[in-house]
DNA sequence: CTGAAAGCGCTAACAC
DNA sequence: GTGTTAGCGCTTTCAG
């Protein structure tokens, strides 16, 4: 930079007032410091600048694994939306271990990241209070909570797990049943379920929770298992398309007819929902339209303006297509 | 820092040293210094560490988007394993766009990131001398390449399709087609294929090649398309298993047998093509190895080691099962 | 094994 | 609109 300023004739701050903020600098300078810039070859050091300015313009964003589809759209649409606004994504992976969570983000406040994102409300002891007292903007997504630590963008898996119940009961089921990841989120949508199927005098709802990562070779012998243990189940809810893909996969297999022998009903509605044959009924999940949110509240907050509403109910929509 | 000397009883640096390289350290000392740091909840300024030792810990890595699955398993095994040397993956989606490519690597560069990871090797232009007058390790993946910038962990995607298509002649088909992405890797594929065909007299294989992202819902619609145009077809190669199961389900759709009235052909051996009816036969490829291997060799550059080889060809392998 | 001095390359105040 | 001064919090020499 010291090259560069002297070469425009100017000053250190110039150059990084010109590079900056270029409205503060006169046309004229402005355009000997692009070109002295320019002849140089000249790579700002952002490193430098983030420890001058304390600020790193890097969001930390954890998810449980990239390899999650549904989380995938939430993250591509986060990083488009920081992205523009100037800021990059740090992304790591938390295998859904809590503990993991809790380490990573030590490693993103050593990095002085600006703001932290999560994935789910369920996090280790004591993060919740690390967070708050590490000063920086912590936005939760993919749930609800009563008590969200900072920003939160999400919907409630619970209500989803409720209304994909009642939409089989709906349908005619008598016995659903749930295939899901056993986290969090999952067992959210399991006492939605749940809670539905007791209004409908149904007192249990079987289910089989597969320990993630949770992938689509798992649906078919979980299905069948769960209808070894219970072969009066005649619907299933799978806590994404992708299980539930596996599930039409298995009863092809069995020469089952979905929905006469068995309804599936997935989440997400991921494009995999859609191309399936018969299509997929499924709860829909805006998962882009979570990370666009989401990434509009930091930068708003990251510019110091206070949001009316630091939670965002981004909703789901029950679809119904062909296998319910 | 500066309290953490003060309550320890030690100078800075002795801290720094206590933090970074323990063993240079008396244990009394060390004791000492963590003490203080854990009664302070002292947590160190990476940012100024980078500064100070021009060395962020962090490898940059470029790929089209997280959301294709054949990548993410890379993605997973390379954060891991640079995660266990102590390395921070800072991750960014060109979305198939070269110039974005070479606009994010200047992002990294300014980051001043330690290393850069690559998907495929065709870059936009200048890119690659970009890249070696940089200094920094820079390593490609997921293509061969006869003039790779630096390392390389991969497999030929020519000679995948070759061995694809060799594949389905031996199983008897006689006119193959291909659905793929628009990009280069899915080219180098169809070239195969194309070279195989010729060598059985087939002069042409028709193709659908999907502009980015591709996903699943587009494989039927593909399919019609491909048929409509030419009935005989009796094969088609997918360039990943996720649109081989959208051909799947769009075979089922109709009420086509597979294979007995058309083959279907995956690539990459995802979960997906083990859950599948009738299971997918693909060609194999250890994503997760590739980012295992590419996480080491950057591992052993970084650590100043000169390897031997800084091109791993992985290799692939034809997977048949029941769909060809 | 420990410490003192000298920056790493940039930005935030404050002046002019 | 531009420059001067004083750091940001750490690591790297080089001594001892």
């Amino acid at each position: 930079m010291t090259d560069v300023a002297a070469a425009a004739g100017v000053s250190l701050v110039t150059v990084s007032r010109a590079i900056n903020s270029p409205d503060q600098v006169a046309p004229a300078t402005l355009a000997a410091v692009r070109a002295a810039v320019g002849q140089l070859g000249y790579l700002p050091n952002l490193t430098a600048g983030s420890l001058a300015s304390s600020r790193s313009r890097i969001v930390g964003c954890l998810v449980p694994t990239i390899s999650h589809t549904v989380i995938a759209e939430t993250v591509e649409a986060l990083t488009r939306t920081l992205g523009d606004g100037g800021y990059q994504v740090m992304l790591a992976q938390t295998q859904h271990r809590p503990d993991d969570e809790a380490r990573l983000v030590e490693t993103f406040l050593a990095r002085r990241v600006d703001a932290i994102v999560l994935t789910g409300v369920n996090h280790a002891v004591g993060l919740r209070s690390r967070l708050q007292s590490s000063g920086i903007p912590v936005l939760e997504t993919w749930d609800m909570s009563s008590q969200p630590i900072d920003l939160l963008v999400g919907f409630s898996n619970h209500d989803a797990g409720f209304a994909a119940g009642r939409h089989l009961f709906d349908r005619g089921c008598r016995m659903p049943a749930y295939i899901g990841s056993d986290e969090a989120r999952s067992h959210h949508q399991l006492q939605g379920l749940r809670a539905v199927a007791a209004q409908h005098g149904v007192p249990d709802v079987p289910a089989e929770l597969i320990l993630p990562p949770a992938n689509i070779e798992d649906a078919g012998p979980r299905l069948a298992a769960l209808l070894a243990r219970r072969p009066e189940v005649d619907a299933v809810f799978c806590s994404n398309d992708t299980l539930a893909a596996g599930a039409l996969f298995e009863c092809r297999r069995r020469g089952w007819e979905v929905p006469g022998r068995i309804a599936v009903m997935g989440f997400g509605d991921l494009p995999i929902a859609r191309a399936g044959f018969p299509r997929l009924s499924t709860v829909q999940v805006r998962g882009g339209r979570i990370g666009e949110r989401a990434g509009q509240l930091l930068l708003a907050r990251l510019a110091g303006q206070q949001q009316a509403d630091p939670v965002v109910d981004i909703g789901f929509e029950v679809v119904q297509r062909e296998s319910t």
